[in-house]
DNA sequence: CCCATATCGTACACATGCGTACGATCTTGC
DNA sequence: GCAAGATCGTACGCATGTGTACGATATGGG
């Protein structure tokens, strides 16, 4: 599938490409380099005992600690439950911890134990060091450009997303 | 979450940001436009009763019919045990049927059914329409130079991937 | 003050992906 | 020709995400 855009390619029998399948190719691309980064930071990740989800959560709550569960759940843009069973396991790996809220007894707040600290300091330096490696041979500007192109294609999405939200007519 | 650069740098309060900011920049763009992607065209598929997965797997099975399901699964970078449950759905919803290989018993050979074609005709008039909308304003060029900036990228990863796989003395 | 309503976290069911183990079946080397 | 090893698909358990329902609490209007 990696390879899915020069196939596609080679199967249309078209020496030159057209705009349309730069477009496709784009996409393509996206889909591919989204999966390989994942596959790639979760293997950098795996040493340190913690999943991909997990980290985020953790390195999230690293400059936030003592989040009530729900306000992390949005800000991280998961469901209630899809976090909830992430601190249940991060609970249970004793990164972080679960403490009643005094004022309002619905909420739980979760803090960062030292433990999770010392996770959170190790994968700063992996995740800098794998970003740089990532982008090797990629120049500042082509990389400005992109996170550019990107930034724009972002905003269709979230348009796209929030339209469909805002209009409940179709 | 999908602000996240924008609130990290206000936070770092950096009004020019540098080259190590626009590359942590692209790293958040590609992750929030692929899963803005997903949510997308989740949405649109879902009116035709068919997930992300499910889709991927008939529209390549659109063009080889008839594989075997190792074949497919490789193709489709998943493992056997993750594709045989997407067949399992994709059977139960009468879209393909898997069929005994004459020749080799150990076989079975995915075909697709009339109604899964249809789906997939449908399915492919969809697509078109959604990526030329997540593209809009989006110019040709820039089209261009950014599926080039992540194909080196995506290159990038593929060695870091086969690298670990090739080098077990880490 | 008290009930309707909203919010918080959890429970359950499902889809998807991974890794491991296993029985069934081919292929191959002796 | 037959036993050893490779390959095929499945079973099972885990992690992650979604949606729905629900009990426990807070809050706010009357």
């Amino acid at each position: 599938m990696v390879e899915s855009i020069e196939l596609l390619t080679r199967a249309l029998g078209k020496p030159e490409a057209s705009d349309e399948d730069w477009a496709i190719r784009l996409g393509f691309n996206i889909h591919d380099v989204s999966r390989l980064r994942r596959i790639v930071y979760d293997s950098t990740l795996k040493p340190l005992g913690v999943t991909r989800s997990q980290a985020w959560v953790i390195a999230y709550l690293s400059r936030k600690d003592g989040m009530p569960q729900s306000d992390l759940a949005n800000q991280l843009d998961l469901g209630k439950v899809a976090l909830g069973g992430l601190v249940d396991r991060l609970e249970a790996t004793g990164l972080v911890e679960r403490r009643a809220d005094p004022g309002d007894r619905r909420i739980k707040r979760i803090f960062m134990t030292e433990s999770g600290r010392k996770i959170v300091a190790r994968m700063r330096r992996i995740a800098t060091a794998t970003n740089a490696e990532i982008l090797h041979g990629v120049s500042a500007r082509d990389i400005r450009a992109t996170a550019q192109t990107l930034r724009t294609i972002k905003a269709n999405l979230l348009k796209m997303v929030n339209g469909e939200l805002d209009d409940p007519e179709i």
